[in-house]
DNA sequence: AATGAATGAGAATTCATTCAT
DNA sequence: GATGAATGAATTCTCATTCAT
């Protein structure tokens, strides 16, 4: 793809590319009614009024912008787990861990903040990313999990439940990152809390209480 | 005449709060930019001119927003949760619960919409919201836990970690619901959710199963 | 007029004054279109519905202010001016130093900023200040000038055009003041310039030339 | 296609002026705050978006059009008055009429008029019409008439003040003229009032006559 | 008479979109 | 295809005026 005969027009291919990463930028960092096109051309190094000759509206622009996020990562993402197989305890640290990898170094958390902020003026857009992300997503999760229940691997249970358990911290930390990142927040760790998380999701962050056998779970007495 | 019971009377104590609650309501629907005073002020039952009494501008009336839910909230979560007490594995599916009962009922998380999708453009906001409420509750469970950690309760581990894996998949929740509710995604129960990843995280999500220790519990014996 | 029986009753009397009083700084100040009756209200020590009770609208507020300074300066100087008599010489030089001690210590010349400033939007007050005020002062001076000429004591010429260059570089030096009082020039002295400019305009600013017999004043030599 | 004389062309470069031109009758007419931007636009043959092509705001316009008049009149002024030469009796008269002239003729009057008007909200344009015309063409004159007092042409006084009786009758004919032009006033003619008022500054109004001599030059001596 | 909360018409300014070149 | 000057609808904000108390 990038090998192909190089100079000979690539502009022209590459110009949609270069305005929804311009885009992405301005909309991330001021949200999609104070983004403004000037801004958004300017940065791609294009006139504004070119940017009419590849999307029909702002919105449009918007919706590309959402969307290719999407295909960028989706890719990985599903690839990433479809790989993976094997018992849960193995499953769970190995998702969250790539997954935070994919994504701390992506700019899907700044498209997730628009997709929240937006969601209520562009329906179509929520919808999109539910279908085709989030959706999937969780479903992909909660019929591994509901898998390894089904092996006796873990206790009953919503299967779906344990997938919010599961990914719940990582999306929220990403958030706080993005969100309070320019006020001086110290944004936790993404990959110490992957795994510390995964950890005692699956383990429980107790320690086995020997006294404690009455209402808990009884016996361990490891420690 | 100045005695009778008057009919309708000005009510110049009333008014911002009439006027925050409208603009709650179109702030929370349309978001900052795209909401209209014109709209906030016919919601609100007064005339547009009757905004500016009250606010500076549409920024200020935006903040005004944001602070009341904080304050509304704040009281209710904090006393609630300065007021339990006893061993993590009580408090922590009481403290779910209860704020998943309060926040459920309240616009909470359609103001938490409104801060993440508007961080960038009121950083004034973004500081308050973190200092004032986020940081306050994460550092009041980072607290709870490791002074559970103390008490030989809680399994070694970063304190804060845990403080995010415990409230991450709440936050989540309440997020899904407010993002996708509009477009037909079925939002998980969230008392359910409170009650299900309160008991996973604590216990773990695995069965203990002895036919699984080999492979299931590897990092135990480091920690 | 100030001795009248001074309790009772003298508030609701002398509003309209302070009225106009607090209207004259504001006008003075702002111009008419951007001095608002918040401040001259507030100034006045009334409030913002009262002015109500004594003028139908802004516009009238203005016109009281252009018709009270108008009112308050034409007894002083027609009186002053009507009580002289004597040859020019001694008219003239009477005259201007009388009306600038009496314009200097009133508010006339921030009056006369106004009229200038808004007589398009105020022809009406233009026409009373051109018929009651201008008019008249000019009329008097060139009547007076006419006069002398008759007597011999004045060359030929236009007396009409006499009476600006009599009066012309005090309402110029007033003007000055007025308008770049503010920003740090140097106003000239106005008595200074009313005597000197009146002996100079009598007399001639030239030294008698001897040698220039031809055209100008013979005779002086002293340098 | 790109090589016809094309029909009208935009012009970047001449819409400026036309809009300051356009501004210039809008403001003289109005003033500042009651010309609207509509009727700007409107004269000036734009829409009112693209008056904010070329100027920030409605001030910068205003700004932009005392400057303008400033600029096209300065370097006539100056040129003729520097190019002069000869002894005052000469000059004075030559530069009244000239001034006059080229004054009358121009919409400086209406600038003036404008600048006065809103000196007091536009501190930055009082001190540049201060610093850049009105000091520079009274310094300019003192400097003249000081020179022509060491000279011995001219009798002692301060040269400034010499100044100011030189200009000010021309600058209050000027004005008259702006302000009551409307009323049906008859405004002196310029050219004549600078003619008689040179001739009788500089060499008095008032006759030689021999049977005057007691009262009527009274301070000769002392000087 | 006096108040000041409420009003709403009006103005400046912004910015997505168009279109002649 | 590309440009960027031009547009004008839309929106925030102001402030003279009204009116219930």
């Amino acid at each position: 793809m990038a090998n192909d005969p190089p100079k000979w027009r690539r502009r022209k291919t590459a110009r949609p590319d270069e305005i929804i990463g311009a885009a992405l930028e301005e909309f991330a960092d001021k949200g999609f009614a104070a983004a403004k096109l000037d801004d958004i051309a300017r940065r791609a190094g294009v006139s504004k009024g070119s940017l009419y000759l590849y999307f029909e509206t702002k919105e449009d622009i918007f919706r590309a912008v959402a969307r290719a996020a999407l295909a960028r990562n989706l890719e990985a993402v599903r690839a990433d787990a479809e790989a993976l197989d094997g018992p849960l305890s193995q499953l769970a640290p190995a998702i969250l861990t790539n997954a935070v990898k994919i994504i701390g170094a992506s700019r899907l958390p700044a498209v997730v903040k628009m997709v929240i902020g937006e969601s209520r003026n562009f329906p179509d857009l929520a919808k999109i990313w539910h279908d085709e992300i989030v959706s999937l997503a969780i479903g992909f999760l909660t019929e591994t999990i509901a898998l390894a229940q089904r092996r006796g691997e873990v206790a009953p249970g919503d299967p779906r439940l344990y997938a919010f358990s599961l990914v719940g911290p990582i999306v929220m930390a990403v958030l706080f990152r993005e969100v309070f990142g320019g006020v001086g927040a110290e944004a936790p760790d993404l990959e110490a809390l992957a795994r510390q998380h995964a950890h005692a999701l699956l383990y429980g962050m107790l320690n086995p209480a020997p006294t404690n056998a009455s209402d808990e779970r009884p016996m361990e007495g490891k420690r």
